[in-house]
Parts: structure tokens; C-alpha cells; sequence
DNA sequence: TGTTAGCACTCATTTTGGAAGAGTGCTAAT
DNA sequence: ATTAGCACTCTTCCAAAATGAGTGCTAACA
């Protein structure tokens, strides 16, 4: 037995067992077949015979880190080997990476755009399912208001948060406002509320505003209101995904039962979104995470595995992305492909700042 | 022989072969599956014997109504066939209609909301997939613009068109410009924007407007190309679909290769983008529409029906919603949930303009 | 003591050959 | 014109047999 809890529990594997698990995985990755003693025999290049490899293998499963699906079929890594593979075993082998970079910035101009070609980029390149994050604050404050009459009877209410997220309300009132009003109004509600976050709009703030202009008093009340839900609207979580039709191409996750649930889950959202901010909210997971089947916190991804890095918008704004696929994706590429992704995102951020 | 060429051509078949057909329609739309002719001659009021049947099913098929999938099976409903029942056939039977309309006001604040709501709707209620079409103007035209200063050397450009819709942009400018430079801006773009569309924003136009603002050209610039790319996108089509796993609840459409298709159109939405622009912008098809197997443009419908309806936003302002399910849908149960739904926009759109 | 060849055994998958069943087309009788 | 009857054609279902991949164990070997 090992002495270290965390971290070092692959130490009861000697050097030739880690190199037969290793050579286990990687071909179960390539093919998504159990793999038999036989192949890894010839596969490595520890000349051994298909006998030998079995006794090892017979020793791996009993420690947890193969699993056989069947008597008399070959192995497959269980989440606990695979877990091991991606903390040890990888090998980051070379590989060109593709420059996302022009892709990018061409077509997008606004900020949803972008993302979702990001998601679509991503999910091309690797052919599994991305998922983006909107990234949020964790509270908006209003920045500045402008009221401007459109219409007879019709208000445009601009409302621009911290970071300049631009909401825009149209608000019907019954009583006819001369310019005048409208001007007074925009002096009165920039005051009163500007730097203020949705918890700072409460009973007295109201009343206090409300004392101030009088007759117009109803109109006030749904600017508030309209701008407390466009706070809050924002503060939602919000996701792009592409590629979700790319699962059907992994047959292990495509029979009708799977597939629907999965596809499902990316269609409906509201899943990934809980996800989001359930667990990966923390600090702390701030670096590329690989989340192997049931680590995963959603049911119908069970079956998946899921990598996820964080992207920097600007100073303390974060988002995620993620990659979704079968349990055999090819790590290796998808962890470079994002890690590729965040220097060329902290690229584009950062010129755009300028 | 008939006489008509358009819209007569059952003539060909007499009262009996029509029942017989409904008969054959309805049983399969209700199993999917081939069905015989022992099955009919129970089924219908016209006493007949199976044999009998057996001789009007194959007139039918040489007719092209129905299909045998092969020998000694079944048989199926050809497009020709499918196509008579719709036009014809279909008998609208009484059933009740879910009331949508509370649930689409209260949740739904914003037209994209609201959209993406009625798709959601559509889906749940049918179990086929749905999509709904945000509705445009042929051509946009500004309304209002309105600049102002939220940083240091940045401005907010709101732009609203006709029928206030409302975008922003964010602009950088090098020069600072103080508040007074900020109005005069505002109040030359209006003068010289309000009331175009992007095809009378022409060369001569921007140099006129250049020579008023002397040395902020380059920002009125700028502000011009946004104008345009904004009008542009708003011209765009847009689609929200939904339910688009619903597809792999019916086994005709469900195995991967056909589902795969399928699916990607769905997440894709390029194609029908196409299909809205294309096909479905003529003026004439207003009503609810039926388009059956190779009747859709898109190939990988080929398959499936495809029932649309239109909705008015406001006077002369139109969307399409569509339900795309397999070709045996439940046609009735399709067309009334349509109708319904367009009456209940209609109130719901209606009440907004008040 | 670790490694290997050999063999019996297991179990999933594929193949095969009916047998059953559904449905037709045709013919002859009504 | 309708129908009963029957031979025929297919698909589908099922079970038995063949196949084959892969294992575990044992005995021999270095």
C-alpha cells in the first residue's frame, strides 16, 4: 500500500503495469473496442507475450483500473484508469493546431457572435460537442441611463450596466411628455442611481425618486422595474453550444436511448446551465479540468467526458468552454485545442481593449 | 380522364376508391405501419371483403395513391396519396385545443423570448419539432439615432429603425469630444438619417454629411458603417427552432443516418434560413401550408412533412412558424394547433400595440 | 521466480435453416 | 361485380450451430 492518499495511488502500479494500462487506453481510444491481451503484446514495445499481459491485466482489473464488459472479451478503461491517464499517462504528442484566430475575428463583431463561433470552431475541430459560457458578472451596476421620447406615447429606455452591457426597453406611457420631462427625468434617474447594483434599489431609494418627480411617478416605477429585470436578465447564465449532432458519429453513445437524452440535454440547456453555475463557479477550477463520466454532476452524460477551461474576458470577468464527448475522446487533442483557444481568445481580448 | 388538370385530377376516383384510401391514410398515420387489405375491410362502413379491397388497393397503386414496400406487404401512402388526404380527405375532427396564451404572455417580455416561447409551445404540444421565423420588414429604415459619451473616448450609438427595433453599437473614438461636439453630432445624423434605408445612404450622402462635421468625418464614419451593419443584420433572417429530438420518437426518421441529417439542419439552420427566404416569401402562401416529403426543398426532409402558417406581427409585418414532423404526422391535429396558435398571436399582438 | 506455450473453456456474434404469419394475386364460383 | 379459396411470396422470428476472440489456468522453461 502507498502511504500518500491523493495524488499518488497509482504508486502500487509498477513501471511495465502503467506502460500495459497506458498501451490499453490508447488503443481502446483509437478503436473504441475492448482491447485483448494479444494486441497489446504486439503493440508495445516491452516484448511480451499475449500470456504475461494477461496475468497484468488480470492484476489491473482487480485494482480497479480496467474493466471487462464480458467474460471473455477484452478490457476497456474504467473511469478510475482513465482518470489516471489524464493525470499521468497523457503524452502531449505534437500536433499542428490550428490558428482559430483569423476565423475569429472576421466574422464576429458582437460579443454572442463570437462566441458561438467559438463553440462552432471548436466543435468542428475536434468533432465532439462544445459548449460556451457567456461570461457575467457577479453583480451589474447601472452605469447610465438614457430616456428619449420615440414616439408620441412611447419611451426608449437605454439602459448601460458596468463592462457596457447595453439593454434597451421600450416603455409605454398614457401621459404625453414634453421634451422637457424627459430631460428633467434623465438628469433625476442618472443621479439617483447610477453606480447602483439591484440589491441598492430598494423601498426608500424608490420612494425618495418617486417624491422627485411628482406626477410621473407611475412611469418611474416601471423604468425601475424595467431596469431591475434587465439587471437580472443579464446576470442569467447564458450558453452557445455547437456540434451537438456530432455524438451520433460515437456509437457508443448513439444508440436512440443515449442520444436522444444527450441531444436533449443540449438542446433544453437548462441542465448545462445549473452546471455551470453550480459547479464550476468556484475560484479555484480556473485551469483546463477533465470531468470523466460520472464526475460529471449531469446524468445523461454519464457516458461522456467533459473538458473545460476558462477564458478571461477583461480583469475579472470569466467564462467557460467546454467539450463534450465519449469517455474515449482524444484528450490530448482536445487539451491542447483549448488550451490553443485561450491564448488566442487572451489575443483577441486584449486588442480589443486598445 | 379527367377534364382539370389542377386540382381535379382525383376525379379518376370514384366514391369508393376515395374511402378506401382515407381508410388506408388514416390507419396508417395512426400504426406506421403497411397496412392490408384484411385490415380495411374491417375497418370501413362499406361492407366489403378483403379480396374486394385487394382490387381497389391495386388500382390505387397503379394510380400512384399508395406503395407496397414489397411483395406481400402492406400498403403505404405515396406523397400522391398523402397530398389528396390533405387537400381533401381530412376530416377536421373536434378536439380540444390547448390555451397557450397565458402561458406565452406571462413569460415573455421580449419578441426573441416570446419566439423562442411559441417554438417551445409548438414542439411540446405536437411532439414533432417546430420553428418560428422572427418577422422583418423588407426594408429597414432609421428612425431615431442617438450618441452619447459613456467613457472617456467612447461612444454609445443607439439606433432605431422602423417599427423600433433598437441597436447599439460601442464606438471608439480617438479624439475626446465634449458634450457639446456630442449634441451637434445628434442632432446633424438625425437631420440627415431619419427616414433612409440603406440603399439611399449612398457616397454623395456621407460626403454631404462629412463636410458638415469638418474634422469628426472619421467618427461619422465609423458611425455610418454601423448603421449599415446594422440595418443589414436586421434584415437577416432568424429562426428559433425547437423540439428538434422530438424526430427520434418516430422510427421512420430515427435511424442515425437520416436522424444524423436531420438533426444537423436543425442545429445548423442555415438551410432553413434558405428555405424561409426562398420558398416561403411568396406573398401568395399566407395561409397554413402543407408541404409533404420531396415538396420541401431541403433534402434531408425528404422524409418528413412540413406544415406552416403565417402570423402578422403588425400590419404588413409577417413571420412563419413551421412543424416539421414525418410524413405520417397527425395532420389535423397539426393544422388546428397552427390555427389556434395564430389567433392567439393575433390577440396577444394586438393588445401589445394598445 | 518470472515468463511463456498450450489448451480447455466461455461468451458474444454471426450464420443458417426452418417455421410462422401476413398479405397478395389469381381463379373460379356466385 | 363480388367473393371465397388457394398457391405463392416475402418478411420476421427463433433456435441451433458455427465462429472467433479472448480469457484463465497449468505445466514447462530459463
Amino acid at each position: 500500500m502507498s502511504a500518500n492518499k491523493k495524488g499518488g495511488e497509482w504508486m502500487e502500479l509498477d513501471d511495465r503495469k502503467l506502460k500495459i494500462l497506458q498501451a490499453i487506453i490508447k488503443t481502446y481510444l483509437d478503436t473504441g473496442e475492448p482491447v485483448g491481451s494479444r494486441t497489446i503484446s504486439k503493440y508495445t514495445d516491452l516484448n511480451l507475450s499475449s500470456a504475461t499481459i494477461r496475468n497484468e491485466m488480470s492484476d489491473l482489473e482487480e485494482m480497479g483500473y480496467i474493466i471487462q464488459p464480458h467474460t471473455s472479451a477484452g478490457r476497456i478503461p474504467s473511469d478510475k484508469g482513465y482518470r489516471l491517464y489524464v493525470d499521468t499517462l497523457m503524452e502531449s504528442k505534437e500536433q499542428e493546431v490550428t490558428d482559430m484566430r483569423n476565423d475569429l475575428i472576421e466574422k464576429a463583431d458582437r460579443l454572442e457572435n463570437l462566441l458561438q463561433q467559438v463553440a462552432k470552431l471548436l466543435a468542428m475541430n475536434t468533432n465532439y460537442t462544445s459548449m460556451v459560457t457567456k461570461p457575467r458578472y457577479n453583480s451589474y451596476v447601472v452605469k447610465f441611463l438614457q430616456l428619449s421620447e420615440i414616439e408620441q406615447d412611447k419611451l426608449l429606455l437605454v439602459i448601460v450596466l458596468n463592462d457596457n452591457v447595453v439593454k434597451n426597453r421600450i416603455i409605454n406611457c398614457d401621459i404625453s411628455m414634453d421634451n422637457e420631462v424627459v430631460l428633467k427625468l434623465n438628469i433625476v434617474l442618472n443621479t439617483f442611481l447610477q453606480g447602483l447594483g439591484i440589491e441598492a434599489i430598494n423601498i426608500g431609494l424608490i420612494q425618495q425618486l418617486k417624491d422627485q418627480v411628482g406626477e410621473y411617478s407611475d412611469i418611474v416605477s416601471t423604468i425601475l422595474d424595467e431596469i431591475a429585470r434587465a439587471i437580472k436578465e443579464e446576470g442569467e447564465p447564458e450558453i452557445y453550444t455547437s456540434g451537438a449532432t456530432n455524438i451520433l458519429k460515437y456509437p457508443e453513445l448513439s444508440d436512440k436511448e443515449k442520444a436522444s437524452e444527450l441531444l436533449y440535454t443540449f438542446e433544453e440547456k437548462k441542465l448545462l446551465k445549473e452546471l455551470i453555475t453550480d459547479k464550476f463557479s468556484d475560484e479555484e477550477n480556473r485551469g483546463i479540468q477533465v470531468y470523466i463520466g460520472n464526475e460529471t454532476p449531469i446524468e445523461s452524460m454519464k457516458d461522456c467526458s467533459l473538458v473545460t477551461a476558462t477564458y478571461e474576458l477583461k480583469e475579472g470577468v470569466y467564462g467557460k468552454v467546454g467539450i463534450i464527448g465519449p469517455k474515449r475522446m482524444d484528450y490530448e487533442k482536445v487539451v491542447k485545442t483549448l488550451q490553443n483557444l485561450m491564448t488566442q481568445l487572451d489575443d483577441i481580448f486584449k486588442n480589443k481593449e486598445e
